[in-house]
DNA sequence: TTTTAGCACTCTCATTGTTAGAGTGCTAAA
DNA sequence: TTTAGCACTCTAACAATGAGAGTGCTAAAA
């Protein structure tokens, strides 16, 4: 990694700070008047050289400013972004907005997006949590119509599975009833292999259950994520980059379809920085339709238990130190409200 | 509503069809080349003068082809349009892809807003059917952690929703198998006033169970629809009138943000066209965000027991006989599927 | 009366030429 | 080491031009 003296770092800084805000090529004249550089604009076009020979700015041609690389958003967020942490007034402002749906999964994954992507002003996304070892909690059979029976699957931190039974002839509550009650107090807490092994059916309509709630357990545990919810895809639309090229449409394309998501999310390993928060900037080399977009993921929820995903992408030209900060929080925040449940 | 001579209508028939398939502007001579039309191009410009003075086609400029109007799309939609059925092998094709989801309600939702977008090409939407009255079938309290509760209502039809209570004090699993047990004996099949009027709660417990009940079920009554599930929104974004223009962006925006969804699902008033499908192109006056698009909306579900909405938009120069099939199929399709389940 | 060939007319769009100005790199002086 | 000054380059905007697409109209043909 090359070295850099701590004022082109501070120009490094300011012409990203600049791009970001006014999504040109910065030149150098604008640095030295809006920024109060006590510097001449041929002192920082010598600078900007220099970082443009390092290889963290570019020229979009030679009577134009400079832009950031790929490179210059790295050594930025790397080494030069200050750790901006949410406000406390904000903070308090989010929290609450959660405080009507924290016990409804569904509820606050749509929250979290919607707020998410209205913060970061780019696309969302938030995974639901998923367990790592899936364990049976309850099992609740209604009837409905006289050969219709509604089955209810509670599992082990609040995820709910229905389906519809039909069976041939006509059964009542009370049967339904000590059919779920003893099955319930036997499998509780139990995983999916000794499901298995516990279930000796009798019945057609038992079996059937049994079946049916194993096939349910086995799915749920093989999923890397479950629902995915996406918001603010026309925030990143909007975005002056993005309304001539058709690039961010594929890559918006790729992401609605969900393809991308799940490599993405299994591949990026968390090995690293920024306090469990990752940032992915343009593609990194590997995904090529991602060449103009960053994309921030966090995990959350409790490690070895269950955990999800949330994030937002956006132009590669995105506002990462506001961006992270809200990923943190709200990854911290889920992360509560999961453990809450487990 | 003007007369037309068959070959006017014919004209304005193949002008229509050119324009979805070419997005520009239609020439006399094309539709003498292509369509092997027996007429020379003049006939064909007179017709097309007769036309646009009746207000079917306009000329974007003096020394350009013609392009349909609202006006003209909606007499094309209103009376010369076939009326096409989806072809048998297609039908079976959809139906064989909700085999597997048919007894879940998100699933099955989701598969359709994701057939719909697909085979029109448009984007979709699908809301969660919506009873007219709702009514109590099942209460399940379950022991989670020491003073934690989890609460899960069924409703008739088979809607689900939880909650989780936290106690002063542990409660063990049988106290609240028999009060899940006679509130659900007491209460199965009443409606919002009715469980009022019953619940005379005794514990404190018990009347924050009855009082979050009665709150869900007003909520679900008082919403206009429950979940509404979006996809192929960057189908619309691939189309050629959307490239430049960001009215489709802020068109899109709109119904990303569930607002204008609300006012146009309940301000069409379905009283008309197409064997319940309803066709709304240009925004019919009323919406000027969607000047640009056509919305093709269709109910589903059991009139006066629960219904949902089901639809595509696009742009206002869409495949309309093919997106009204597919929308018609759908709406049929999903509503055997309610039918079953309430 | 209806259709059509022919032609003048209009408007767009792509191309070219031109110019102003934005921004740089370099040099020589401070 | 910094900076003033200046030549140089490239873009973006504008005007001028011409080809071509497509029309409307007229007068002749069916």
């Amino acid at each position: 990694m090359e070295r850099l003296t701590g004022r082109q770092q501070k120009i490094l800084s300011l012409i990203i700070h600049e791009h970001i805000r006014s999504a040109e090529p910065v030149a150098s004249n604008r640095l030295v008047t809006d920024y109060n550089l006590d510097l001449s604009s041929a002192t920082v076009r010598n600078e900007m050289a220099f970082l443009t020979e390092t290889g963290f700015l570019r020229q979009p041609h030679t009577s134009a400013g400079r832009v950031p690389t790929e490179e210059g958003y790295r050594y930025f967020v790397g080494n030069l972004m200050r750790n901006t942490t949410l406000p406390e007034d904000a903070r308090r402002t989010i929290s609450h907005q959660f405080y009507q749906s924290r016990n409804d999964i569904s509820n606050w994954m749509h929250l979290a997006a919607s707020i998410l992507a209205n913060q970061s002003k780019a696309a969302s996304l938030v995974t639901s949590p998923h367990p790592e070892q899936v364990r049976f909690k309850h099992l609740e059979l209604i009837a409905t119509h006289n050969t219709q029976i509604l089955c209810v699957l509670v599992l082990e931190g609040g995820e709910i599975h229905q389906n519809v039974f039909t069976t041939d002839e006509a059964v009542n509550q009370e049967d339904l009833s000590r059919i779920s009650n003893s099955l319930s107090t036997l499998l509780c807490g139990k995983n999916r292999i000794e499901v298995h092994a516990l279930t000796n059916p009798l019945t057609e309509l038992e079996k059937s259950i049994a079946d049916w709630l194993m096939l349910e357990m086995e799915q749920t545990e093989n999923l890397t994520s479950g629902e995915v919810i996406l918001d603010g895809l026309t925030n990143v639309l909007a975005e002056p980059e993005f309304v001539e090229s058709d690039e961010a449409r594929r890559a918006l394309k790729l992401i609605e379809e969900r393809t991308l998501l799940q490599d993405l999310i299994s591949r990026s390993g968390f090995k690293d920085q920024t306090n469990g928060v990752q940032v992915l900037i343009g593609g990194e080399g590997t995904w090529d339709e991602l060449k103009q977009m960053s994309i921030i993921l966090a995990k959350y929820g409790l490690p070895g238990v269950a955990t999800g995903t949330l994030g937002v992408f956006g132009p590669i030209r995105m506002s990462y130190g506001h961006s992270i900060s809200i990923v943190r929080f709200l990854s911290s925040l889920l992360s509560d409200f999961v453990a809450e449940q487990w």
